[in-house]
This record gives C-alpha cells, structure tokens and sequence, in this order.
DNA sequence: TTGTACGCGTTATCAG
DNA sequence: CTGATAACGCGTACAA
C-alpha cells in the first residue's frame, strides 16, 4: 500500500475534533455530590488540614469519582498564580540549550509546574516579544544568554519574577558557570605544549558570557605570559565558525580558543577543508561540550559547561521567589544559609548576594575535557 | 575580582521581586477613560468591525494609552481559548526533535500562539502525565512520536484537539513524513553497491516509526531479491546504537540500516572502536539527518527527514481544527483542495483523508543523503 | 469547622 | 450600535 498522504488516518472515518468535550467537574459538582459547601471544597483541596478529617475523604472520594481537575485559568483569576514558568533560550537548534532546556524541563515537572518554551533566534526583538507574551501567563521567567539590554531584563523583571542564565544584570537573579578553573586548566595545558601565542575567536556583541570567556582567557594568559588577541567575532554557530577560518588562518597564534563548540566545530572543518591539520598546525578549544563535539576527527577538546545543572538551578531559583516557602528541589543542600532573598520584602534592600554555599558553587564549575584538537604549538 | 558566586548579583542591591507589579488597566479602566460601557470595549477589542468607527478608535485610543493588554485568563474562562498549544516530544535531547520543536514554535509564534513543551523521556507513563497537564491548559496538543497506546491517544484526542507526528492512530489527525521514496533510493544504491544481504537495528518496540522504516525497507528488499533481517532493537539512542554493535557484528549482512541517526552513530562508533572499518567492512545508514551526522568518520550516509516542515505543518494543522475560519500560515498553497475538516460538524463523518495536494506532500518526503558510510560490498 | 457572599477580567445574552 | 447583567470556576474574607 502507498502511503503518500501526510494529513489524515484511516478512510472512512472522520477525525474528531471535540468541539465542546463534556465540561469536566467543578467543585460544584463535587459539592453536591459530597453534599457540602463548595467553598468547603475548595478548602479541602488547596489547603488540606483546614477541614475535618471526614469530609476531607468525603471531598476526596467525590473529587476522584467525578476526576475532578482544577481549572487553572479560574484558579488564577483571583491568585494570579499559573504553575508555569517560561523559558527564552537564543536558539533552540544548539545543542547546548537542550541540555538546559532538559534540566528545566525537568525540575518543573518534579514540582508541578509546566514549562513554556520560546527562542529569540539570536534577536534582541524577538526575544522581547516572546518576553512580553510569556509575561502574561507565566508566573516567572528564565532567560538563558539573553540578548537584551540590561534596562530591557530589569524591566521585565520588575514585573514578573525572573532569573537569567549566563549573564549578570544588576538587581536581577542569575546563575551562572564559573569559567575561571576551566579555563585556567586549558591555557596551562596550551602552555605546557608550548603555545605561546593564542587567539580567541568571539561569539554575538551582545554575549555577555562571550565577553566573560574572552576576559578569563586574557587573565590566565596573562599570568602565563602569553600573548592573546581576539581575531574575530560571529554568529554562534557552525557557520559562524566557518567564516572566522581565513583570519584564523592568517593569524600568527598556534591554539584558538572559540566562544563555543559550535563555532569551533565549524572553524575546525573549514580548516581542515583548506588544508590544514589539525592540531599539528593548529589546536582548537571549544566551550561547552555539547552533543557531537566527540564526534569530530579529531574529536574536539574542549572546556566543559554545566549545562543541566544550569537549567536545574535556575528553575529551583525561580520556585523560592515564586514559591518563597519550600526548599525542596535543590539537590545539593549547601552549607547553611537559610534565608534567602524570598523573605525579603518587596523593596528591601537585604544582602541577598553573601550566600555562596560551596557544593552549590563547585557543582557549576567548568572541566577541561582534553580530546584530540589540541596538541603540541608547531615550530615558530 | 573573583567571581564563583552563581546565585546573585551585584551586592548590596538587593533583587527585585515584584509582590504586586501594579495590577496591569482592565477593560473597566479603559471604558472609564472612553466614556462607554466595558462591555463595549470588550467587543472592540475581540471583535473589531461590531461598532462604530469613531467609538472603536476611541477606545483603541485609550488602551493604547494605559498599554491594555488582554488578561488571557479571564479571557479563557467563558470562551475556554487560551492561545496556546501544547508539544510532547519523547526526548528533548535527540537532535532530530529540535528542528520539529523550532518548526513548532516559530509558526506557532507566528500565530500569536504560545509553545508549551514538554518530552515524555521515551516513557508512555511521563508522557500520559504530561499529556494530562498540558491537556487543562492548551488549546491543542501535538504528540511527536508518541509512545501512548493507542487507545490513549484517541482517549485524549476525545478531549482536545491532537496533532500527531510520525505516528498513525484511527480517527486522530497525523502528520507522517513519507519514508518510501528515501527508502527506495537508499536500497537502490545500496543494491548497487553489491550487497545482497542487509540488516536492520529498530528503535524501541512502542515506537510506530520503527516499524513503518523496517516495512518500507523490507518492501524494497523484496523487490530487489535482497535478503533482510531484523537484528536488535533498543533505545534510539547513541548507547543504544552501541549495544547492538555486538549482534550486527556476528551478522552476515554487509549493510545495515539503523532506525535513527544517533544509533548509527553508536553503532559505527562501537564498531569502529573493535577494529572494524566503515565502509570497507561495513556499510552504514542512518535516518533523519540530524545535526551532527556529518561530523562523524566517515560522516554518515543517511535518509533525511522533513524535521522542520513536520512541525511546522503538524501546527498549522492543529490550529486548522482550533481556529476552522484561517487559512494563513501555510507556506506552501496546496492545490485547490478549499474544505478542510474544520467546517464539519463535531460527529460528522466526511472524507477528510482524500485530500493530498501535490505540493504539502513533496514537501514531506524524505531523501537520501549520501555520504562516506556506505560503500561496497565486502566480497563473500 | 463550615457556609455566605463577593471579586477576579472577560465574554455573551439580552434589552434598549 | 450600545448598555446592563449574568455567567465562567475558584479563592477568601467574613460571618455563623
């Protein structure tokens, strides 16, 4: 039998579209049924323990008789609470996002709460316009390597509760990898093999986190000696990476470090294309360790990045300003700084920034991963 | 300065979180401010054209002025609309979801409708739960390779609308892109190339796609009097690839066709690393194309899928039966075809399935992408 | 502990 | 064409 069609199933029947499928329960409904007060009900079951044991099972039995399902848009009509949370990331095809987006994804579904995802697409515009969307449904918000203008994220987190990811903004929560011991440990190893001569090659203007890297490399080269120079700065991407090979290539410097995985799985290919070995002419670092940076000949070393516990962190951070009252999802539970931020009143002006728990911190650290695009520098 | 703290920002300021962000100007205010009745402004809001010009542009006026913006909640609760749509994939880190996700969002912004995702981590269980919470939210579902029986899915087609990806269940909408004709090109060259018996690694039992890969190839088998087997089946995964190494290496068969692209480059890696070469010894190929297959030695021979039009057109097939008055955001205008399933009655039964234009299904036919790990046969 | 009554912001159904 | 008014489903002071 061909199969050639793409929209509809089996001929002969109809697909069904429920126009209005049963209304489900209400706590009316279950009222009745249980024979009490629908506020009772409702009492029952948002704040268990505020009603007595035997209506509480009463309630219970009805509501799981009828399947009851609360109707969240009723419910955050008068709480303004939605269970969900929004998640902008730059680009949804890097494979470094997914990881985040997996750890998000994650955390608020062990916690009840639903993820909302858009991506800016590497634009400031869209990404504020996803912002703004997200903002009327969401009760917090994750930007992960925001494009946006500082004025823009406070004024958007002067609405709703939010936490970035990878980026600092006065006033507002971020998590963000540590990237000074990865670092640290590649340039050493570039400088054990005898490199002493390095170039960086950017990601967007507005990357803060390009920005972050770039000053990390600079201090550790410094401190050993050598000598550093951006040559370049690009889309985040292969391509990108691609187009920065010919000023590489005219280059003095005998390792690159790239803002990302994807820029130096690009820049490696392109080289290698026109000709040149890597990393016996060359070595090529890159940044993050996403999916298929092992994949490459020769596989790309690399400095690794936390990438779900980045995700994991943030939402959990997002849930204590939402949620002020659990501490729960947190896996490590650092040393003790108990009081945090979400105690706070609205406008105080508390020193929320002390805590730096030791397990929270060493848990987003950056690793060097060594694989084979880097080596030895080749003879001046 | 150092700089390991993830959690805060600067010090001393503390962050902001917004208790109440100043109860955002409502209907009432924006009647007040015009001098007309709410319920006025409501219709000129929702319904542009059912009042008078000088009153609507007054009343536009004002919600310019106070910057109104609809509160969708309130909004959803007579009419039930919230704007938004659900996606459920089963694995957020499976590269060949992100350009279905990408598809999804962007035509789904495009829209004004929001995205809600949600991956099922190739559980049926996960997935029914996720299906459930997002079921209460959005106006409509999109299941991409769905592990639900499917009894399930028609339970939760019968509830809201449902778009389904690369799966086939009687009487739900599906979006399924044509594998034959990449196939049938695969199996040729592979012909071609000398190979007389080939095998085959399935993904995961549940999974509809498998199965429907594993006839097209053996229909082409058939027809070239080559011999086929089945030689595993187990995660679509790179690890998964890697544990059917072993079996496939005992086989007799000098090709081998893998369900998806990342078992093929488990499969290939594991080989590689017992000392078998690929293609000389054995010809590989993958399915989907999906990042990174290319970046493999040899890069990988594969057959391509329409990851990004797949989501793209399961969207704007969901929004047909959501929204039956628009025809817009369809890219390609197909045929003649006007009457879509959204003018027929709730238990209407047409024959909704005989429509196929030409275009919509060149554009989800799958191709092949040859590349270094297929080759010869290796001689008997 | 439980019931009463009202508000949340919109849409929809009536009259006028 | 426009103005009242009643839902929509739930939370919550307030009273009983």
């Amino acid at each position: 039998m061909t199969d050639t069609n793409q929209t509809d199933a089996v001929p002969g029947r109809a697909i069904t579209t429920p126009r209005s499928g049963k209304a489900s329960a209400t706590i009316y409904d279950i009222a009745a049924l249980a024979g009490v007060n629908p506020s009772t009900v409702s009492r029952a079951l948002s704040k268990p323990g505020r009603v007595s044991a035997k209506t509480q099972q009463k309630i219970l039995d009805a509501a799981e008789e009828l399947n009851y399902q609360v109707n969240i848009f009723a419910r955050a009509l008068p709480t303004g609470r939605t269970q969900t949370v929004g998640l902008i990331v730059s680009d949804i095809t890097n494979p470094a996002f997914f990881d985040i987006i997996r750890g998000a994804e994650t955390a608020a579904a062990s916690r009840d709460y639903t993820l909302m995802l858009a991506e800016s697409t590497e634009s400031a515009e869209h990404e504020m316009t996803a912002a703004k969307r997200m903002l009327a449904t969401v009760d917090g918000l994750i930007l992960a390597s925001p494009r946006l203008a500082n004025e823009e994220i406070q004024e958007l987190a002067a609405k709703k509760p939010i936490v970035l990811i990878n980026r600092r903004v006065d006033g507002v929560a971020s998590i963000v990898a540590d990237t000074e011991t990865g670092v640290a440990e590649a340039v050493r190893h570039l400088a054990a093999q005898g490199h002493t001569s390095i170039s960086y090659v950017a990601g967007p203007e507005r990357s803060w986190m390009s920005a972050r890297r770039w000053e990390s490399i600079k201090a550790r080269c410094d401190w050993h000696g050598m000598k550093l120079s951006q040559v370049a700065s690009g889309m985040p991407t292969v391509e990108g990476g691609r187009r920065a090979a010919a000023v590489v290539k005219d280059g003095e410097a005998t390792a690159v470090f790239c803002y990302n995985d994807l820029m130096a799985i690009g820049l490696m290919r392109e080289l290698q294309g026109a000709g040149v070995s890597i990393p016996e002419q060359l070595s090529i670092m890159g940044f993050d360790n996403i999916f298929g940076s092992d994949f490459t000949t020769p596989p790309l070393s690399t400095i690794k990045s936390p990438l779900h516990e980045l995700g994991v962190t943030a939402l959990s951070r997002l849930l204590e300003f939402i949620v002020p009252g659990d501490q729960a999802g947190v896996v490590e539970s650092s040393a003790g700084t108990a009081a945090g931020a979400g105690t706070t009143a609205p406008g105080a002006v508390g020193q929320a920034g002390a805590e730096a728990g030791g397990a929270a911190v060493a848990a987003l650290s950056t690793e060097l991963v060594l694989r084979g695009s880097t080596g030895a520098a080749r003879p001046a």
